[in-house]
DNA sequence: CCAAACTGGTTTCATTTGTAACCATCGAAA
DNA sequence: TTTCGATGGTTACAAATGAAACCAGTTTGG
């Protein structure tokens, strides 16, 4: 049609609500936020904080590096977070035998503590999204991310 | 088995990397510092301000208000990224005329150029995106998505 | 008409983040 | 061995963010 304000001329147009990145952010954003009143409201922990915790309980002993890796985080993220566990005594840092610039890092009874009770809340909140879809939603968003991971996420790749 | 570390006691333990709000947020921040070469890199713009010019250049004319739910940003975000564009002269306020507290945003020559210049770049970044999938995995991680959106995301469901 | 509650939008302040520079240590090569 | 480049980790500084207070202006209910 000849009528057509500048801003609406079709094929230059791009639909934010449909984009991929823009969705990503925004369902990423949303469970996020509503994800971090487990650890944010009942311990006052950061995301960067939870993480480095939840690698920690799941592996037991890791350096600063390895978190990094493991959860997706800049290493001064890294760095905070364990500096801040640390003055909560939730975590300590043995130095490593032969190379005196990495710090093994492992929880005490308190960050173990920490970490037992909020594991199962976070399960439940994972079941509980999950479960407001059908069987096939299901499988379709865990393949579709795994394939949009594998093809992106470096350590994925 | 009887030997284990308190640290690796089966039930208890949450996969990060299998756990769904941990591999979305990756994810998503993977693609969103992917695409943000294309407005920071060139433009210098912020991702608040990527949206703002986003959503005035797909709808025209917006206030503050609309913006911010079309793009789900807060208020101050919405807020200072039309302060930065304002400043760049990429958009104009014009007061309503009904009611004095709403302005009605709008870009100017150069903001819709910037916005037309950036469109095709967005969509080819999208474009690659996709095509590194299958035709599968593609219905996999729009349909999933979906599923996800009108399930949790508010102006969704 | 007027006060109270509300809404659009901005500002302030504290916290979080990213970048880059930095310190110490290590490993390899001269 | 000494020097030089990488590596583990921390720190300093600037920019981005979120929460809450704030300032119009507007509506509602008495």
């Amino acid at each position: 049609m000849a009528i057509r304000s500048e801003a609406s001329d079709a094929a230059e147009i791009l639909n934010l609500e449909n984009f991929l990145p823009y969705r990503l952010y925004r369902l990423a954003d949303a469970v996020s936020r509503e994800f971090s009143r487990i650890y944010k409201d009942s311990h006052g922990l950061t995301r960067p904080e939870w993480r480095t915790l939840s690698g920690l309980g799941q592996h037991g002993t890791m350096t600063a590096t390895e978190l990094g890796e493991q959860s997706a985080m800049h290493k001064t993220k890294v760095s905070r977070a364990v500096a801040e566990l640390e003055r909560r005594r939730w975590l300590v840092r043995t130095p490593d035998e032969n190379d005196r610039r990495v710090e093994h890092l492992s929880l005490t009874k308190a960050g173990l503590a920490a970490y037992r009770e909020m594991v199962p809340l976070a399960k439940a909140f994972e079941r509980d999204l999950l479960a407001r879809l059908s069987a096939e939603e299901r499988t379709a968003i865990t393949s579709g991310l795994a394939a949009l991971e594998t093809s992106l996420v470096p350590s994925k790749s």
